[in-house]
DNA sequence: ATCAATTATATTGTGCACAATCTAATCGCG
DNA sequence: CGCGATTAGATTGTGCACAATATAATTGAT
C-alpha cells in the first residue's frame, strides 16, 4: 500500500498510448489540412479506398463501424459532414431499408492520389526507427485483438 | 503508384495507436464509473497524487498541461468541472496573478486509495502479456519523445 | 398472418481535443 | 519610468467519442 509508484502517470501504459496517439495525429495535420479532412474522416476514406479497390463498395455504416470500432453516434454525423463535402454517398439499401449504404464519390476517390503523395513524407519522418515501429505495430495488434 | 497497400487501414500505425488507446480507456470504464471520473480527469488526478507525495503542490495549469500534453482550451473547462466536484482547488498565484495554482482537496486525495484498489484488477487483466507490454511501453516512450 | 424481439441507424447530451483569438499580467529594453 | 513584447490562462467554435435512448424496418416463433 505504501508503493504508489504504480499509480504514477509515467508508469501508465494507457497514458502512453493516449499521448502517442494524439501526437501522431498531430503529425498528420499538415496532410489533413491540405486534404481538408479530420483524422477520423481520413480513416473512413482509408477504408473506402481499400474497399473500392476490392470492388466491395458500397458498404454499410455498420460494417464501416466494425472496422473502425466506432458506433452510429460517432459515424452518423461524421458521414453526413463528408456527404456535404461530396466525398461519399449515403443511400438506404433497397433490400433492407434499415441499412445505410456508403460509397465513394469521384471527389472522394480522387483524394487518394493526393494522400499517396504524403505517404512517403510521413513514413520517412519516422524511418529512423522503422524496426522498432514494426515491432510495436505487432504488439498493438495483439493488444487490440485482446481488447476487441 | 500501383502499390496501394501502404494506404490500407490495417497498415497504419496511427490507426493502431488510436484504436488501442480507445479500447484501453474502455477497459478503464468500470473503475472510472465507480470513481465518478472521466479518463482525462483521472490522468489529472494521477499527476496531482504524484505531486502531492513529492510535496510539489500546488502546481500551475501550465505545468500540468506540459505533463499531459494538453493546453488551456482543454484543461480550463475540465479543471472547472473537477473543482465543482470539489476534487481540486483553482487559485490565482499571489506572486504572478496570471498563474492558476492547482491543488488537491481532501476529497481528491481520498480517491487515491480507491484507485489503488483497482490497480491490481486492471493490471492482472493484461498480465498474460506483461513482457510484451513492457517492451511496448519503452517504444511508446521513444515515439513520444521524438514527437514531443 | 401476427406480434414480440431483434437489428440498423438516428438523436440527444456530455465531455474532451484543439485551433484561433482574446484579455490581462508581467517582463525587459531604452 | 514607459511601453512594446511576451506569457498564462480563458473563451469560442468545430468535430469527434460515447452512453443512453428513440425509431423504424425486419425477423421469427407460434
Amino acid at each position: 500500500m505504501t508503493d504508489n509508484s504504480t499509480l504514477y502517470l509515467q508508469n501508465q501504459l494507457c497514458f502512453k498510448l493516449y499521448t502517442a496517439s494524439r501526437l501522431v495525429v498531430r503529425g498528420y495535420q499538415p496532410m489533413l489540412n491540405e486534404l481538408g479532412l479530420t483524422y477520423p474522416q481520413y480513416l473512413v476514406l482509408l477504408v473506402l479506398w481499400q474497399r473500392h479497390e476490392q470492388q466491395q463498395l458500397p458498404m454499410s455504416l455498420k460494417s464501416l463501424g466494425a472496422e473502425l470500432h466506432l458506433d452510429s453516434g460517432t459515424l452518423t454525423p461524421l458521414l453526413k459532414r463528408m456527404q456535404k463535402q461530396e466525398l461519399l454517398s449515403r443511400v438506404r439499401s433497397d433490400d433492407d431499408e434499415r441499412q445505410l449504404q456508403i460509397a465513394l464519390t469521384e471527389a472522394g476517390l480522387a483524394l487518394q492520389s493526393n494522400a499517396k503523395q504524403w505517404r512517403d513524407t510521413l513514413s520517412q519522418s519516422l524511418q529512423c526507427q522503422r524496426e522498432e515501429l514494426n515491432a510495436m505495430a505487432l504488439q498493438l495488434d495483439a493488444l487490440i485483438a485482446e481488447l476487441s
